[in-house]
DNA sequence: GTCTATAAATGGATAGAC
DNA sequence: GTCTATCCATTTATAGAC
């Protein structure tokens, strides 16, 4: 099993872990230094294309052959890169949750009223999600695939794993001034938050094929937005 | 692109909907008599053991081969039966709606106070996706495949749309005695139910390796099943 | 209807020159 | 670091005997 990829290497000191044979010693990357421009520009083409491929085709669908196609490099370079198919894929997972992370790190929900906060942070998962259709499908994708890569990169999780904080500051501040009922698990608001704005996404073509709706109308989408405002709203008062 | 597979054709008399090639008289496969018993247990092996796989692995990540030698026959038969892999797939997804719209015809709501039916209407919900992470991971790959598949079967859709005439009954009936708001768009409410009751399960491994809390837990499946009744029955309060 | 054997293409991955 | 050319396993799919 890989470790995930080379990415998450910092110090040049550290070698290869024992186990598999060294190949030809990997770029070291660090993001401070980088040892060539040029190289780092390779790496970036290489996940974008490979990003894309994954999202429109998933793990098995994709092929080396097609991204190296894109790519303004050939296919050997991928494997200099990025050892694998899988590594690359991991790769391109590791910066999937980054677009995510940093909304929710930009919310600044302390100055908001708790119901206020509340609102803007089930809005703020909304309109994320529905931007964002590439990285909801990434996640449908993992998820296929167990969440294998994102388990073998344990520094995803951690910084993942913010938001609840988050929420359950804002939780436990609701409760103080008496508006929010008591006893409510945050991982599982995160929960019921999440899901209504992933699911809509992600099974969106499912859901026009049987009913005949499409999810992404302005009209429905701005519908079922006020919907988990107002759901979760009326979960939480005291 | 296909029509779906074989098995939606009732009729003897229609022949191939000109276009491919006939190759050598598929069997006609209707339910009601059946060419020989033999052929039937067959295909329905052929089926069973496909599911499996395609559950496991994807559409992509599966392979005949795989699939054939678990059969009890052999690989050609799987293609005098379904044509490619993708019919046989089309065919698998054809299947696997069954168990929730039985469910949902088997509910008799009509029989329940408003509230009393919309509890369990979501309960119900929430225990077939717990009891069938297959189903729901089978809807994940369709998704993440555009729902090509079920989209080219009407029938399926048809069939399945069949729950939203439900709740648009019971809303009505909701409304008319007073304990619902009114406005309550059926679809919208399907997706909130659906919504939570899916992602917990289709997702479980991102947010396993994520917030590093096991959703299947019977502990908190329990809290979660609660949260959703409560959050659908707060949100439809007059 | 059911099998053995194989075609034909594509896949991931590398050797080795520069 | 980057490329050309290629290896070899695996894949979907069929031909053809019975």
């Amino acid at each position: 099993m890989p470790d995930g990829s080379a990415r998450t290497r910092t110090a040049r000191a550290k070698k290869v872990p024992a186990g598999e044979a060294p190949a030809a010693e990997p770029p070291a990357k660090d993001t401070a230094r980088v040892r060539s421009p040029d190289a780092e520009r390779t790496r970036l083409d290489i996940i974008a294309v490979a990003r894309s491929e994954f999202v429109e085709k998933g793990l098995d669908g994709a092929s080396v052959n097609d991204i190296a196609a894109r790519t303004r490099t050939t296919k050997p370079m991928i494997y200099y890169y990025f050892g694998s198919k899988e590594k690359l894929y991991a790769a391109v997972m590791e910066e999937a949750y980054g677009g995510m992370r940093a909304v929710e790190q930009s919310l600044r929900l302390e100055h908001l009223e708790p119901m206020e906060a509340v609102r803007r942070l089930v809005e703020v998962t909304f309109d994320y999600h529905a931007d964002n259709p590439d990285f909801v499908r990434l996640i449908a994708i993992e998820n296929i695939h167990l969440a294998r890569h994102i388990a073998a990169a344990p520094a995803i999780a951690k910084r993942n794993a913010a938001v609840i904080e988050i929420i359950r500051a804002l939780l436990k501040r609701g409760e103080q001034e008496g508006v929010f009922r008591k006893g409510v698990d945050p991982v599982d608001l995160h929960l019921l938050i999440s899901s209504f704005c992933f699911y809509r996404v992600s099974n969106r073509h499912t859901w026009s094929a049987i009913f005949g709706r499409d999810v992404e109308t302005a009209k429905h989408a701005a519908a079922q937005r006020r919907m988990i405002v107002e759901a979760v709203e009326r979960y939480l008062a005291a």
